[in-house]
DNA sequence: GAGCATACTGGAAACGATTCCACTTTTGTT
DNA sequence: AACAAAAGTGGAATCGTTTCCAGTATGCTC
């Protein structure tokens, strides 16, 4: 297999010097003759050469060409959409998006993120599974911009953060179900150490509080987001001697996990148990009962997130915090008790 | 912001040579003794120093530590838990996912060839949108396996194919229900370009010949693989003169945007329409009825696809094909008509 | 047609790693 | 104690670009 073409070759082949290639190949980088540029041009394709990336980001120090989407989940339909609107958005700015996975595990998250710190590139979007402060700070220290979108970590200074507002929208989910007369209710959220898994418990339990109605820690479960462990939680909360009589999930793999053991047990929804679910898979309207969902605004969380990564990198620049509004859609598997 | 560490830092602040920092940052390059090689540590760790990849990739020219992963679409469940599976795969293998999406749109196909060309990847697995031999024959002239999986491209020599068995897979689904009784069977497949819609079409109207029921092309409708027109599509099917009493539908979009009409429409599944899905989304189980499906061994597919991506590239060898066997799995969906 | 400003071109120095090879030091053998 | 072999180290070339700067050709003005 032949060496591919470099530039040196298309530079002989069109009788130029190879900064003239350069200048052909990155129009507005210097004056090319039109004559001039034919000629180089014909050589390329002739060649087929293809300037290597290795050398160019070698070259060019800051490339805020690249952009690296840190994911926990893509199988989780909820990133996998995120994953699909922030290639989007970047593209419209003419960015590339490198897309790594972690499978929410935090091996394979520091690993992707030292990836990204040693190909320089020009922002980060995560969503953090674990705290690896120091890979974080690493990436800060380069001058990333670091953008946590849906979840976030408290110990990395400097990062922005993007997500729907998690406390008022468990407010909205509880408040809703306290309203339809549920005193016992179980909420499988996610894990303690996510910043939305705190963030929903405690609005739900602000609610509980005003509401004057009884806490119950063990109501509380915190599930892996990922996995089948939201079946076993339904099985635990339907086992208490009080078992609630209404639901709040995280999520759309614990929603199915959950669903799965409901119908295992022929407990109804929702004359049994209502359900609410954090989260927007077109399945869920398409279940019977359609469920009541907490739709989170994917595009616009997308949206801010590229342009927080891509903004002029100042490592003054105040962190933000970007709440953006979910919808809380109603529909049939909530019910008075 | 502090320009970063090079090799050159670590090197005086260890008082040794590059050469040295090059051997102790890759063990197994060369000898060095173990004191010297604590103290380029200690500088490295100081230091904060990371190899930069770009100038690694320079230098080695052909780095099979990396590995393009292009697929159609994340949003579609199916691809989603590929790519998981993929990177699962690779990961084990220690190489890393360049994973690009192309929301089914050739031009962005395009552009993440283009970038995969210029990143020099060792291996590419892709689901092919559309035809851009040029693109598939520059990866192919600079030695990199090219692995399609799912679907396939036949103009593009030297590539590998891993998928279901589609002919047989859609003659499954036909038989099942030619045997319930149904004799005018819809089916709502990919884009003709696409082979995976050819093949299933093909083993569909070859098992209507066997059993010397009536075809008639109006049954048969060509649906983008992305978005709504699923449901137009049904639409179109139940407003014909006589319309189907079975259905085989190509993916879940397709099948979502579908099964949303029937319910507007008030057709019952399956007593007014039997339903086959090509897919395997948990929802499918959780439906109500249950869907039967044509479920697809994703892991096998990664496993393999990962295997031939990497393989010793050798453009001698001859392009494989491997079918792996996908499951029919009948559930309440498909009844007598 | 002289003088000057531009347009165009090419030589050479980076960028940050790896690697070959020659050289020095240590170790082991008899 | 002498010598060979092995271990350890560093200088310098190289990978394929971009970019600075100096040099040459061209066009314009008077």
């Amino acid at each position: 297999m032949a060496r591919s073409a470099t530039i040196r070759d298309v530079a002989s082949a069109a009788g130029v010097s190879i900064a003239v290639v350069s200048r052909v190949i990155n129009p507005g980088s210097g004056p090319v003759r039109a004559e001039t540029r034919d000629r180089v041009l014909a050589a390329i394709e002739q060649l087929a050469y293809r300037p290597r990336t290795a050398a160019r980001e070698l070259k060019q120090a800051g490339a805020a060409t690249t952009l690296g989407l840190v994911l926990a989940d893509v199988t989780n339909p909820f990133f996998a959409r995120l994953a699909d609107r922030v290639v989007w958005e970047a593209r419209s700015r003419g960015v590339q998006v490198l897309l790594m996975t972690t499978q929410e595990d935090p091996h394979l998250e520091e690993e992707a993120l030292a990836t990204l710190v040693s190909r320089r590139v020009g922002g980060v979007i995560a969503t953090p599974t674990a705290t690896n402060p120091d890979s974080w700070a690493r990436l800060r220290q380069l001058d990333t911009n670091v953008v946590f979108v849906d979840r976030s970590l408290d110990d990395v200074p400097g990062a922005h953060t993007v997500s729907i507002d998690n406390v008022r929208s468990a407010r909205q989910a509880t408040e809703h179900l306290v309203d339809l007369g549920h005193r016992r209710i179980g909420f499988i959220s996610g894990p303690e150490t996510s910043s939305t898994g705190r963030a929903r418990t405690a609005g739900h339990r602000a609610v509980l509080a005003e509401r004057g109605v009884e806490q119950d820690d063990a109501l509380v479960r915190h599930v892996p987001f990922r996995g089948e462990q939201g079946g076993d939680a339904v099985g635990a909360l339907l086992a208490l001697p009080e078992p609630p009589t209404a639901l709040v999930v995280a999520n759309t793999a614990q929603v199915v996990a959950a669903l799965r053991r409901l119908r295992l047990r022929g407990t109804a929804v929702p004359a049994d148990l209502s359900v609410v679910v954090f989260d927007d898979d077109p399945w869920t309207e398409l279940f019977e009962p359609a469920l009541t969902i907490i739709r989170q605004p994917i595009a616009m969380l997308a949206a801010h997130s590229v342009e927080l990564a891509l903004a002029e990198r100042a490592s003054a620049a105040e962190p933000r915090s970007i709440a953006v509004e979910a919808e809380f859609v109603p529909r049939a598997s909530t019910s008075a008790p």
